[in-house]
RNA sequence: CGGGGCGUAGCGCAGUCCGGCUAGCGCACCUGCUUUGGGAGCAGGGGGUCGGAGGUUCGAAUCCUCUCGCCCCGACCA
């Protein structure tokens, strides 16, 4: 291809509204352009990009027998409101009615769509089982678009489901997509990690994600370097690191006059955090729910909402009407008829809280002793804790999620009576599992992991073309225009995806753009260098330039890696 | 949805607090000459009515009201 013929509006200074720095590379390199908040444009290199994911997408989908299918973005209500989510999901999802007035809505996933499908078309565990996927794009009415194709409105997602007559095939289709996903990030170059993850409104039991690590992402990521645990903050478990107390500690009071928050009586009677007891009283649907913490430990509202149901906090009125005390003075003693739920953590240890009453705190607290609870752990896990499996140090990481995957069970199924007959003859609801990769969080995170000063430097396999030629001074010099020439061609000819650099501009600004632009290897070919017969190759990551003979080329490139 | 910030030329910005001549600067763009291996130099030139609407005023980019859009933090994220 070659760059005079090709759209690629490349600019110096970058919009003012990037921060992320994926962000600003794909909009200064010319890769794309935003049309409104949360919605892009594809330019040719950007979209190039993303054909060669979804090329190698296809590939590995289909070594494991799935089956590319192409279903409706827009969609009726009817089946949405079979599973219930038509419901369960708010301002979400882009709702309108068709000239009939019938309701319709665009859609954000095809679970609906896809299970209906099956429900019309399966009939025995003869023809199961199937996995169908399809690239296709999704619209959700995001609250806040944000880190430019990170998280936008509309957006293109390769996704998967499987159709299983038993839990066992269901594990099998759900360990071909890990083994699919794992090849899958591997050849799109992307360091990840797959963690543990919350089914969410997906409904199911298992489900992990696939996380790239960057900076610029949204979800904090646990990571055991001993054993290997590694799951989404959203469930991963902990154990806060252990404390200290003086045992002897007398059970009794002490005056705390206006000291409320844990921060504030800790200073005051100069006892670390790690000692005291958080009470928090939230309001779940059941009624009132004590929580305790310990004062260094963060309540991870998702786990409590696992235990509860949605909640939340109350107001101080409803604290002194429910527990009779002030907000900031509550404690776990001597209260009737009020759910406890206590983490772990609070079985051993000797532990100030409030007194329950104003102004005053209580010393000398212990579990069991004197308050009953329930033990779950309701903390946020942070870096530092011990693991839940094998107690060694946690730590924590930034990350972009770039694909899930989900044992629905029979959720869909059931709903949308999705069944088949077995062996026996008996019907069963067909079981399910649902499997996500988004491409363009692919090529963000591909170049939130790989760009320095000068611009992107893509993976191989991703890349919108494996090398480009860069002649300089060509305009002057036949002898440098027609090298070109003849090295395009030759490589061409061999299948590489070559960019020729043919616009009469001056050497500085091709070569900023071509390190800009970020496609790993460039050709350098200079008047000096060509009248002695060579030509550089360069590598965009390191660097690091070789003079080679112009016919050494397409081997010099095949060695780099760069076919 | 809560909090904050920003809308002035294609891009990046100054001017706004404290109204006052033809609204500036850099980059980009056009013309000419020179230059040509890391975003060239000189000279000349084109382009904006200040997000939009209404108001205050002799006079509004600047003050007031409303409104639209974009970004960031949080909530949310099926």
């Amino acid at each position: 291809m070659r760059l005079s013929k090709m759209f690629i509006p490349t600019v110096r200074e970058t919009p003012s509204e990037a921060t992320a720095e994926s962000h600003k590379l794909m909009l200064r390199a010319g890769y794309v352009r935003q049309l409104a908040a949360g919605l892009y444009i594809y330019l040719p290199l950007g979209w190039r990009v993303i054909t060669r994911i979804n090329r190698i997408l296809r590939e590995e989908m289909d070594a494991i027998g799935a089956q590319e299918v192409s279903m409706p973005v827009l969609q009726p209500a009817e089946q949405w409101q079979q599973t219930g989510r038509w419901f369960d999901i708010k301002e979400e999802m882009f709702r309108l009615k068709d000239r009939g007035g019938r309701d319709m809505c665009l859609g954000m996933t095809h679970e609906e769509t896809m299970t209906w499908l099956a429900s019309r078309e399966i009939r025995s565990y003869r023809q199961l089982p199937q996995i169908w996927y399809q690239i296709q794009t999704k619209l959700r009415d995001e609250a806040r678009p944000k880190s430019g194709i990170l998280r936008t409105r509309e957006f293109l997602m390769k996704d998967s489901y499987s159709f299983d007559a038993s839990v066992e095939g269901l594990r099998e289709s759900y360990k071909l997509h890990e083994d699919a996903y794992h090849r899958i990030f591997t050849r799109c170059g992307l360091k990840f990690y797959q963690v543990e993850s919350d089914t969410g409104m997906m409904g199911g039991a298992i489900a992990h994600e696939f996380m790239a690590p960057s900076p610029s992402g949204e979800d904090d990521i646990i990571l055991c370097a001993a054993c290997g645990y590694q799951a989404n903050v959203e469930v991963a478990g902990s154990v806060p690191p252990a404390a200290s107390f003086d045992e002897e500690t007398p059970y009794e009071d002490v005056h705390t006059p206006e000291k409320r928050t844990v921060e504030e009586v800790s200073r005051f009677l100069k006892e670390p955090p790690e000692h005291f007891i958080k009470s928090i009283l939230l309001i779940a649907g059941e009624g009132p729910v004590l929580a305790l913490l310990r004062g260094d430990q963060q309540l991870h509202e998702k786990k409590l909402q696992r235990l509860t149901g949605p909640f939340r906090a109350a107001g101080k009125p409803e604290i002194r009407e429910i527990l009779g005390v002030e907000a900031g003075f509550i404690g776990p003693m001597d209260h009737e008829g009020i759910r406890i739920i206590a983490d772990p953590v609070l079985r051993t240890g000797v532990y100030i809280t409030g007194a329950n009453k104003p102004h005053h705190h209580r010393k000398g607290v212990r579990a069991a002793v004197n308050f009953q609870a329930a033990w779950h752990d309701i903390h946020v896990a942070a870096g530092g804790d011990g693991c839940p499996r094998c107690g060694a140090a946690l730590r924590v990481e930034k990350a972009i999620e770039i694909g899930n995957i989900f044992q629905l069970g029979t959720k869909y199924s059931k709903a949308l009576n999705a069944v088949f007959l077995n062996e026996s003859g008996a019907e069963e609801p067909i079981i399910m599992g649902s499997y996500g990769i988004g491409p363009a969080r692919i090529a963000a995170a591909a170049i939130e992991q790989n760009h320095d000063r000068d611009g992107i430097i893509w993976p191989d396999a991703i890349s919108p073309f494996d090398v480009e030629i860069i002649p300089l001074g060509a305009g002057d010099s036949p002898e440098v225009e027609s090298a070109a020439w003849d090295l395009y061609r030759e490589l061409d000819k061999n299948g590489t995806e070559v960019l020729l650099d043919d616009r009469d501009l001056r050497a500085g600004v091709k070569l900023k753009d071509a390190d800009l632009i970020g496609i790993p290897r460039q050709i350098i070919i200079g008047e000096r260098n060509l009248k002695e017969g060579f030509v550089e190759l360069k590598d965009r990551r390191t660097k690091e330039v070789r003079r080679i003979r112009p016919a050494m080329a397409p081997d010099a490139l095949k060695a780099a890696g760069g076919e």
